[in-house]
DNA sequence: TTAATAGTGTCTTTTAGACACTATGAC
DNA sequence: GTCATAGTGTCTAAAAGACACTATTAA
């Protein structure tokens, strides 16, 4: 049998992304070592074939480790390929992107979040990765209940509107997107008509939940 | 620097549609050894490091040498990994999906294109591909100009109505496909208001082309 | 002239947007 | 009570579907 190509390298990497203060970050780390020792990149490592059923398994075992998280939401994105920086060295990087509330993610793992407007050089090519996961996010955003993701697992109408914005980047009319909302089933209202624990909000508003904690699409946009 | 792990297999695989008599057909090659001998398999091969600048231009030489093709429309369909049915071994898939007009395939390559609806038992994880690649072509064929890439460059609007049809499964209507697709300018008129070589045709009709031979996307259904 | 498909016009239904309005709770 | 935001109702505009109708050409 074939041996593998010694010159190919496999990693995979996310593109984790949390709503901070309703600004959409995306989670880095700073690398300590290696061609871009100093600049700032995102969640990755190899995968261990004899510990990873496939790539997602790889990568769901990372984000574990290197962010505490477990349950997150996880898609695909794209696999990246090429020389890449090294020489003689030619890698595969099939990437992820990851969406969590603020509230599911502790400290100690060495992570900034970091506004994607805001984003600095970043090492290898993250850059190309982040711009085609947030591509994805708003693309798809358009036509699921992706952006809920970025909530807590309970939420108001309002928090829902408020984050399709952020993703779309654009205002949306209340009473259409309560109808569609609606409409759709995306959402079903927490039993005891729980109102929130209001910050500086000015009135509680009823709480709901995903009616299906997983992606779900539909065919027309939102 | 680290060496890449030889237990890891890279390959890119294509699952090639096109049209041939009014059905939806994928190219297949049946397997002359390995484990696998005898069932049929979709395109693929090894990534050449030195040779390919990365696993798309990998799959665009594969194709070409094993299908004659140049200049397909090509896109990324999503990555398979895991043990493969090999013992010891674990392979990166990256997977790719391909449109083309029969009339730029050309016969000698030791190719079947088999009905999509009446596939065989395929090699590997190739069914999970083809399934993979149906369902982007028929979601993403509902808002984009994806499945003309299966008609040759100049096609009637019945021709482009009928691959719609195919590709999404259901019937459309007439008119509003018309106007959709007027609204869109998906499509410019032939200049010399050609109307086609004629076969069992009753009636000839304007020739179309695509406004942009590159994959174009709308945010609503067609 | 007829058969058959190409192509158009128009009415109806559905969906989306605008926006005024009512409701409720903090203060 | 007032203010601010939660939440509803209703009118309008736009998009999609149905379908009858006209146009053109081969035979």
């Amino acid at each position: 049998m074939a041996q593998a190509d010694p010159r190919l390298h496999v990693v995979v990497e996310a593109a984790l992304f949390t709503l901070v203060d309703d600004r959409l970050c995306v989670a880095l780390h700073r690398m300590r070592r290696g061609l871009f020792k100093g600049a700032m990149a995102l969640i990755g490592g190899h995968v261990h074939p004899d510990e990873d059923a496939d790539t997602r398994a790889a990568i769901t075992r990372i984000l574990a480790d290197k962010a505490g998280l477990h349950d997150v939401f996880l898609e695909q994105l794209e696999t990246f390929s090429g020389k890449d920086h090294h020489p003689q060295r030619w890698s595969v990087s099939i990437a992820y992107y990851a969406l969590t509330p603020l509230d599911r993610l502790s400290e100690g793992f060495g992570l900034e979040f970091v506004d994607v407007d805001r984003l600095p050089e970043l090492a290898f090519d993250h850059q190309r990765i982040v711009q085609a996961a947030l591509g994805r996010l708003r693309r798809k955003g358009a036509y699921s209940n992706l952006p809920a993701m970025l909530l807590p697992a309970e939420f108001t109408f309002p928090e829902l509107k408020a984050v399709y914005e952020k993703v779309l980047g654009a205002p949306l009319n209340d009473s259409a997107f309560r109808r569609k909302i609606t409409e759709l089933k995306m959402v079903e209202p927490v039993p005891e008509a729980r109102s929130p624990a209001t910050a500086e909000r000015k009135r509680p508003a009823q709480l709901y939940r995903l009616a299906d904690r997983r992606l779900a699409e539909w065919d027309r946009t939102l």
